[in-house]
RNA sequence: GGCGAGUUACCCAAGCGGCCAAAGGGAUCUGACUGUAAAUCAGACGGCGUAGCCUUCGUGAGUUCGAACCUCGCACUCGCCA
């Protein structure tokens, strides 16, 4: 839950003359309205800005945590956030540029937004004048009319502008066409920001840059409709250097609920980064400073074996998102189990205390090692548990194993556990009864 | 509503009566080399008690000794026309 002790420490850097250099720096401003109006705006007294979470998932992932702490700094900079979660737009989904949404079912909608109200409302402070505020946008959807949303909000929008936009001319050109429902969706996020401009005078939104569509589809209505100028920052689409997606790992999203990526793997997430990508991650996901962080830069550049950056940055997103016991427990294990010693020489309650920070199955004295690749989710299934062993990738207590019939009969430690390993890093324990 | 095109494994995409568990690419996994990195090279990549068997090519029926490939119905998608 959330750790005051964290927040409390976060600041932004003051050598930056304003926080608008600093998000730049960061690597945070892909695309914007009007910059140096900005510049100038968030330089000045406290605005309120908005930031939405469409609950699509029973968790936040990594890409939004890159939105998050971009409000996280604005905050830091005295202005006040309003942290949105869609109740509303999660029920009609925003078009992907591939292919029509499944609907999700409205109760299962709901449920999700209790948990990322949770989620988002940890990582913004509660204190003080510029205090988070959490709003739902079914709140005002909800008890709006079919009649009266076409008459006081669909006049402002023009069809042609809404064909324009990326998401939706991607999905025309595709052979996967768009649905009414989708293509409207751009319309209830733009409703959103118009009411939220009126309710708290809302200048700012931000959000990822493949959302500019959306964004700009909310300042334009603002100015349509009111006759304000309101702003809008997209983030960069995080990416890695080699070109694959960045958050996933083994083709599954990284998310923040440590029931749905432990904490452990997700230090290991981070320590994997590319020494290639390491210090702009430090950038986006790290309040270290500027100072610190070319200092790592330059570890990078002459030591790059010691992996100080991955360390730090490891350290840095994994105790901001699941605290500093649980990521140290994280660490504990990963110095057991990747360290250069032999796993028999390690204290049995270590050794149990790592292990219960992986994936892991309790089994009887004699089971087989395939099942056990099985049971912990090393492999999917028993043919690709045979292939992993007759390829020599797996490892028992650090021992190849070299038969697919092999047990783990007499090869347990201390403590009747053992350490199961498929290719290098990929880690599970076993408990014998 | 009419006409035309399409629906293949995680994604893209070949196949157009037997030689198809199904080419190729991407993603992913493993090995070598390493720094719990990248790049490179090699192998794997539906399931299973793996020289064999089982279940797949939108879906349901059919033709055939035999169908992903042919016929008919249905669903969905795209395009043009109305």
């Amino acid at each position: 839950m959330s750790d005051p002790a964290i927040l409390s420490q976060q600041s932004n850097d003051s050598s930056f003359d304003d926080v608008w250099e600093e998000i730049v720096w960061r690597g945070l401003v892909h695309v914007s309205t009007d910059a140096a109006e900005l510049k100038e705006l968030l330089a000045g007294p406290p605005i309120t800005y908005y930031c939405g979470f469409d609950p699509t998932a029973p968790s936040l992932h990594l890409g939004n945590l890159v939105q998050i702490l971009l409000m996280r700094r604005l905050q830091l900079a005295g202005h006040h956030p309003l942290g949105l979660v869609g109740g509303s737009t999660g029920l009609i989904g925003d078009p992907r540029p591939t292919a029509e949404r499944t609907l999700t079912p409205a109760d299962t909608v709901a449920e999700w937004v209790g948990y990322l109200q949770a989620q988002v409302s940890r990582f913004l402070s509660a204190e003080g004048d510029n205090a988070v505020t959490m709003v739902n946008n079914l709140d005002w959807t909800a008890p709006l009319s079919a009649i009266d949303f076409l008459r006081e909000i669909g006049k402002y929008f023009r069809v042609g502008t809404m064909l324009k936009k990326d998401a939706v001319s991607a999905r025309l050109n595709s052979d996967a066409g768009i649905s009414y429902t989708e293509f409207s969706y751009q319309i209830l996020q733009g409703l959103d920001y118009l009411e939220l401009h009126r309710t708290y005078n809302c200048m700012l939104q931000t959000g990822g840059s493949d959302q500019w569509g959306n964004l700009t589809s909310g300042t334009d209505l603002v100015r349509r409709a009111e006759g304000d100028t309101v702003h809008a920052i997209g983030t960069p689409l995080i990416t890695n250097s080699d070109g694959t997606k960045f958050g996933k790992s083994e083709g599954n999203a990284i998310w923040l609920d440590p029931k749905l990526t432990s904490p452990y793997a997700f230090y290991q997430f981070w320590v994997n980064t590319d020494d290639a990508d390491v210090i702009f991650r430090l950038q986006v996901f790290t309040f270290l400073s500027r100072v610190e962080i070319e200092r790592l830069a330059d570890l990078v550049a002459t030591e790059p074996f010691r992996r100080e950056a991955q360390r730090t940055l490891a350290y840095e997103v994994t105790s901001l998102v699941h605290g500093v016991p649980a990521t140290d427990a994280a660490i504990h294990a990963a110095e057991a189990l990747f360290g250069q010693g032999d796993l028999a020489d390690l204290d049995p309650s270590t050794l149990e205390a790592a292990l219960r920070e992986l994936p892991n199955t309790t089994t009887t004295p004699n089971a087989a090692i395939i099942q056990l690749l099985v049971d912990t989710g090393l492999t999917t299934s028993l043919g690709e548990a045979r292939r992993a062993v007759k390829q020599g990738g797996v490892y028992l207590n650090n021992a190849k194993v070299t038969s697919e019939d092999a047990t783990i009969e007499g090869s347990t430690l201390a403590g009747g556990v053992a350490v199961l390993r498929r290719g290098k890093k990929t880690l599970a324990g076993v408990f014998v009864q």
